[in-house]
DNA sequence: TTCAATTATTAAACAATGTTCAATATATAA
DNA sequence: TTATATATTGAACATTGTTTAATAATTGAA
């Protein structure tokens, strides 16, 4: 009987269902003014309905938190052809500068929120955003390896690489460069981007 | 008569004692779990009581953050008659890790936290802020003039700097490095810092 | 000192939040 | 059709920030 089967699948579409809806109120109005109630409003569902699905508010953020490591995964992995580690280091930084301020909820979730990485040491669900570190880490490796990095373990500069453009973004998306006008930041991302490549990469090869 | 003088220090002290006490909850309990209820059953007052003193309890956060901008601003003083503009780069590098990581919370109220840098556009309170991110910039005017740094205009070598260190005091702080050992995140940290100025700061000076 | 006016403080109330739970409705298997 | 399991509901709880009318304390003048 093929019952059991189809209530699964059935419970599998109303969690998407919630989450989908979440996301949608997310980037309407904002992740802090999102209630239960009006994801259960929207879904017209009663607000305890939502419980029978997900345990707490937490593990609806969870899940578009790990959504989100997807889509930023497949960026990623659109370079997976690009040879020269220097230039895949450039691409790859445009493409998280690029993801993180045309995702900002989800790039919010993912690196900035608080309440969030709490459930990340509890399970072994870091693994998705590790799949991303790892990317870069391989690459600033071959970027050693190939002599475009010296005097640094891969460690120390995989850290300073992913610092400097989370850095940027979370000041960003966090306000911190509102006193300025949105043309101007654009500009000191892209001088920031190239001056800090061109810094760290030597030429020396 | 005096009268009015002495009612102004003491509205001026309880607002002090207000945000003073704040302060003490939010490093013991968390930011988030910081209640206009709790601060004021600390102080022994009513919870509308409060609101005598502060429109709302942004306006505590806000007070808050000005002071984080003050102790932050001090350190940053300490470097004044540091003559190399390189080797004052580094310490001030250093020096902002240090805030950072020695006061989580007013770090993450001042960079970080949502709801507060909404006020700073609202009022013309983000001198305080402007103030230390001129320290900075001025100091990589220097570089530039001194020949330190080539290719780059100060304001986007200004963005990287500050980027790169507020991206690792922000991974740190919001628990994105919790998957590993602190002694390994201090050995990333150092080692980020070393690579990083030593690749930014161009030796052919 | 006494009294009116200003100021400070409080307690209660509001609306909104996340969450729980007994009651109800629905769907399933016999 | 009936009994059992599942899904859904709506009301309730505790907690939040904030407002406000009532009360207490303090002030300056008579």
């Amino acid at each position: 009987m093929g019952t059991e089967d189809r209530k699964e699948r059935e419970k599998l579409e109303m969690r998407q269902l919630i989450v989908k809806t979440a996301m949608q109120l997310f980037i309407e109005k904002g992740i802090e003014n999102v209630s239960i109630r009006a994801i259960a409003e929207k879904i017209e569902y009663s607000p305890g309905s939502i419980y029978s699905y997900f345990k707490d508010k937490g593990e609806i953020i969870h899940a578009i938190h790990t959504e989100g490591f997807e889509k930023l995964y497949a960026m990623q992995k659109t370079l997976d052809d690009v040879k020269d580690p220097a230039e895949k280091l450039r691409r790859m930084g445009r493409i998280y500068m690029q993801f993180a301020l045309e995702n900002k909820d989800y790039y919010d979730l993912m690196f900035i929120a608080k309440g969030v990485a709490e459930k990340i040491s509890e399970k072994q669900e870091w693994d998705v955003g590790q799949r991303s570190f790892n990317y870069l880490r391989d690459n600033v490796n071959d970027l050693i390896e190939q002599g475009y990095i010296v005097n640094a373990d891969v460690d120390s500069a995989t850290f300073a690489i992913w610092g400097f453009v989370h850095g940027m973004a979370a000041l960003i998306i966090r306000g911190r460069c509102a006193m300025l006008p949105d043309e101007i930041v654009k500009q000191m991302t892209e001088g920031a981007l190239q001056f800090t490549y061109a810094s760290l990469l030597s030429n020396n090869k």
